[in-house]
DNA sequence: CTGAAAGCGCTTACAG
DNA sequence: CTGAAAGCGCTTACAG
């Protein structure tokens, strides 16, 4: 109050890094002061001090435009006035030498962590090379392949027999199941609890009704067709993501077959598409908002170089959504 | 060759930047060395002595994920190994006070540029605001509503002529319009584009045939179905986006009308939406990917920091994608 | 609990 | 055409 006031550039710091070595007044009127002033540091040259930016990244070879734009509103939400950023950076992870270009990225920026999403996520080459340059990441993941603190699991599998459940105790007996490339784990997870979750019930899926799909549009058109002239055909199918679901309805639509009547149809992921097709679409609802903001909540829990939310304890669970598409076997 | 080699600091710093002020011969050998070393330099130690980032800002208030992932690709497409990185910062151009939270947000990060997508950048007091804090950005609008080097034009009011015509030579005489909210200037102009393209073929629409939809799928929907309630029902139908004519689908879908025989449609954006719609919607194909190379480009394009491509002229081009949505009117 | 010094890796003037 | 000085706005040691 009556003291001189002036506290030093140094008081600043140490009042911005939430340091503990500053008596609480003396806190509170810097920080009024700065409010005040609007005052707001500068990035670049706290960075330029601390060896490291405030720049988190974003790394994805996924195609699916709701998927990475659900997750860059999720993270954007946590990172929200925390003072960090978000910089996108899509790859080919198909081409040889992507982990060099990733690795130059983050030392270059010196980004503060990566999140890291399906299907780069599942990659242990990436994971180590980041690990070896020192820099923090987190991985989205249907499987435990890392450490707790770097992983964020999405339970495909569960949701995948869920699915299993719904459909045979609607009635139904013959399935078909079209899967996500099988080099995605996330796809063995979704197919292989849904393949579980029959089993459990007391239904083996042989499999010749297993299809391989590459997560597109076109490839559940074309699987779809495949298994829709076998004989008997399956009264359901589960399509690994929404948008190949959306190709089983153009396939089913082509052949006259009517959904639900002639043909239930389940998906994954409660894309936006899934309420929009006609008729809308039952699906597994993945919470990729909230995947979103915890990946970014817990890169920047320890440390955090402003006033950030409290790391929340990290978890998503998936489950289905009920809508249309699905019925009973008639005849 | 033979000389001794020690370039000083500050000649590398002029080799980064392309000054005219370095001996041919010796700007080579500097490359060729930070090559050989794998240098990089420090973009935030670089953006601090600049007193300005190296970070070009990607500004939306616009809800289709495939519009934002398709910009963003386009924009990283002309940013790559430029030194530039994009971050993303979608906002809410509805709630009061958005303006000065990207004005912050720009003079915090000490931005080189925005690129503002609609609607938001349809907003001139967003656009004066940046200008009165000297940072620049270029718009994508559908009108010349700033100078040409702040501007991205999309020709919408072509492109809704371009339906008009090809619908008109099909053969139909009854139309609807779905346009999108009347406060975005590219709804007005995809719309209003349509209606003067049938009134230079000598067909007037009566407003009464015209609703104003959101953009949305729902809103989509709900205008069909009151569209298509009218006597006599429209041949055709021109929705101002491809989620507005997928509602239409449905809507048509649910009155057991077929697409194209019972009515023909056309949408507008060339959204994956539309190929995977069945039939195959036609629609207006419009280059976002190239909208967010060259917008980005323009920004780069006075002093580049490091070698950057040659900018191009701005200009895109709208125009139709024929597919199976629309077929000369029976009966 | 607080301050004066040195440095993060670049750049812009300013001399030669 | 090239170099030595000072500074961008913060921080980390280091003293008190």
């Amino acid at each position: 109050m009556s003291r001189g006031w002036q506290a030093s550039q140094k008081t600043v710091s140490r009042v911005l890094n939430d340091s503990p070595l500053v008596r609480p007044d003396t806190r509170d009127h810097v920080k009024a002061l700065m409010q005040q002033m609007g005052y707001a540091p500068d990035p670049q040259a706290r960075g330029l001090a601390f060896r490291r930016s405030f720049l988190i990244a974003l790394v994805y070879d996924n195609p699916s435009a709701d998927y990475i734009v659900n997750m860059q509103h999720g993270a954007l939400d946590a990172l929200r006035d925390s003072g960090f950023e978000l910089v996108v950076h899509p790859c080919d992870s198909q081409r040889e030498g992507y982990i060099d270009g990733i690795k130059r990225f983050a030392q270059k920026q010196k980004l503060w962590g990566l999140i890291l999403i399906p299907h780069v996520s599942e990659d242990p080459a990436l994971a180590d090379a980041l690990k070896e340059i020192g820099c923090r990441y987190v991985r989205i993941a249907s499987l435990a392949i890392d450490e707790p603190a770097r992983i964020l699991l999405t339970h495909d599998r569960l949701a995948g027999a869920e699915v299993a459940n719904y459909l045979e105790s609607l009635g139904h007996r013959r399935f078909g199941l079209i899967t996500g490339p099988n080099c995605c784990r996330c796809s063995s997870e979704r197919g292989g609890g849904f393949v579980e979750g029959l089993a459990r019930r007391g239904i083996s899926l042989p499999p010749d009704c297993i299809y391989e799909g590459g997560y597109s549009f076109e490839s559940g058109v074309a699987e779809a067709e495949r298994l829709l002239t076998r004989t008997p055909r399956p009264t359901a199918i589960f399509a690994c993501n929404d948008e190949m679901a959306a190709g089983v309805y153009k396939a089913a639509l082509r052949m006259g077959l009517r959904i639900p009547a002639d043909l239930s149809v389940a998906g994954y992921d409660d894309s936006p598409l899934a309420s929009q097709l006609w008729p809308a679409l039952s699906t597994i609802h993945l919470p990729i908002h909230d995947l979103g903001r915890q990946a970014a909540s817990m890169l920047m829990g320890n440390e955090p170089p402003l006033r950030t939310r409290q790391p929340q304890r990290p978890s998503v669970t998936p489950h289905l959504i009920v809508r249309d598409s699905c019925q009973p076997p008639t005849g």
